[in-house]
DNA sequence: AAGAAAGATTGCGCATTGAGCAAGTTTATT
DNA sequence: AATAAACTTGCTCAATGCGCAATCTTTCTT
C-alpha cells in the first residue's frame, strides 16, 4: 500500500521544498513586492519553466508549507474515530498536527513568516491556501454529523475551524507567548463559545 | 458631511457597476476561464487601461458586489451601540445588511452566480474578498471586547463570523429554499454554537 | 544488463495582463 | 469663460502562465 517513495519522487519533493524555500528566503530578504518566479527558480537551480510544473504562482510556492499542513490535517481527520463529537475530531486533529514536530519551528523560519506579514496583498493567498481545502474537510465531516442541514453545518463547521486555526497560527508567529500549541487550543476554545459572551472569560481562564 | 455625490462621482460609480456586471455576465455566459480583460472592458465601453483604473484583476470586478457588501457592513457594525455583546452586535449588523434590498436579490444575479460557483479557482478569490476587511472588522471589534487576549479573540470573532457569512451565503445561493435572512440566521446560530455537539439540533430547529 | 517506456526538465514562443507615462477629454471651481 | 482637477485612453514594457517539442533521467521489462 503506502510504498517507499523512489528516487524520482525524492527528487521531485526535493525540488519542491527547495522552490518553496528559496521563495520564503527571497521574499523575506528582499521584500515580497521584488520577489520574481526568475529569481526563485534560479535560487533552486532549476529553469523559470520548470518552477511552472511545481506551482502555478509564486505566492502558491510561498505557502506551500500551509498547503502540505492542510492536507495532512485532512488525513488525521480521517483518521478520528467515525462516532466522536464533530468539533472534538476537528480539535484533536489541530492538536495532533501541531505536535507533529512544528510544535517549535526553526526561528529562521519564523522571522521569514513574521516578514511576510507585513505584505497585506499575500493575507489573501494564504486564505486561499485554506480555502482549498474547504470543500474537503467538510464532505469529510458531512458523514460524522446527524440531523438537519447537513451540508451547511458540515461547511460551517469547516469553513469556520479552518479560519480559527489560521487566526490562531498567525496571531501565534506575530505573538509567540508560549507554545503554538497552546494557541491552537486557546483559539479553538474560544471559537467553540464564540456566541456566549459570558464563557469568554472563562474559556480563556481555562487555558492558563 | 455627507455631501451628494456631483455627476463625476455617480458616472464613476455607473463605469464600476458596468465593469463589474458585464465581467458577471460574460463569466456566466462564457466560462470563468474564457474571460478577458479586453471582453469586459468592450461590454463596458471603456478601453482595457480604464478597466485596470477600477479593478486590478477580473476577479476582483468579479466580486465587487461582495466587496461593498461587506464595507457596508463594516458601517452597520460601526453603528451598532458600543456595549452591545459582540457576537451580536455581529449578528444583527448581518440581518441588517441582508434586510437592506439584497433579501430577495434578482434572478438572473443569482443564476449568475450560480454558474460562478463550479469554477473552483475563483472561491480564492472570494475569500480573498472576504479576508480583506478581516483585520478592519477584528479592530472594530477589539474595543468591545473586555478581559484578557482582546486582539486573539476579535480577531477569531471576526474570522469566523464572517466565514459563516460567506457560506451560509453561499449556501443559500446553491440552495435557495426559504430567505436569505433566513438562512443567515440558520447559519449565524450554528455558527454561535459550533462546539457544543447537543446544542445543534436545538439551534436547527429553532430556526424553522 | 540492454533497451524500451514513462516521466521530468528545459528552451522557445505567444497571449494575457498590470502598470507607468503623457496627451487628450471631461467635470468642477471661481 | 477660464483655469484647475480628475478621468480616459493609447502606447509601451516587464512579468507571467502555459502549450509544444526536444532532450535527459528514472523506472520497468525481458
Amino acid at each position: 500500500m503506502a510504498e517507499p517513495p523512489g528516487l524520482r519522487a525524492r527528487k521531485k519533493e526535493a525540488t519542491r521544498l527547495a522552490l518553496h524555500e528559496a521563495a520564503l528566503r527571497l521574499a523575506a530578504e528582499q521584500g515580497a513586492d521584488r520577489l520574481h518566479v526568475e529569481a526563485i527558480a534560479d535560487a533552486a537551480n532549476v529553469s523559470r519553466r520548470t518552477f511552472s510544473n511545481y506551482f502555478s504562482s509564486k505566492e502558491e510556492a510561498l505557502f506551500y508549507d500551509d498547503a502540505v499542513r492542510l492536507r495532512r490535517m485532512l488525513e488525521l481527520v480521517r483518521d478520528r474515530p467515525a462516532d466522536e463529537a464533530p468539533w472534538t475530531v476537528l480539535s484533536r486533529a489541530a492538536e495532533q498536527l501541531t505536535a507533529e514536530g512544528l510544535d517549535e519551528p526553526d526561528p529562521a523560519w519564523l522571522a521569514r513568516r513574521r516578514q511576510l506579514r507585513a505584505h497585506p496583498g499575500l493575507l489573501a493567498h494564504q486564505v486561499a491556501a485554506y480555502s482549498t481545502i474547504e470543500r474537503d474537510l467538510a464532505t469529510e465531516l458531512a458523514p460524522r454529523l446527524t440531523g438537519a442541514d447537513v451540508e451547511l453545518r458540515s461547511r460551517i463547521l469547516a469553513a469556520t475551524f479552518l479560519s480559527t486555526l489560521r487566526v490562531a497560527t498567525q496571531h501565534w508567529i506575530e505573538n509567540p507567548r508560549g507554545s503554538l500549541l497552546g494557541a491552537v487550543r486557546a483559539g479553538l476554545r474560544l471559537a467553540a463559545s464564540n456566541g456566549t459572551p459570558g464563557s469568554w472569560v472563562r474559556a480563556v481562564a481555562g487555558s492558563s
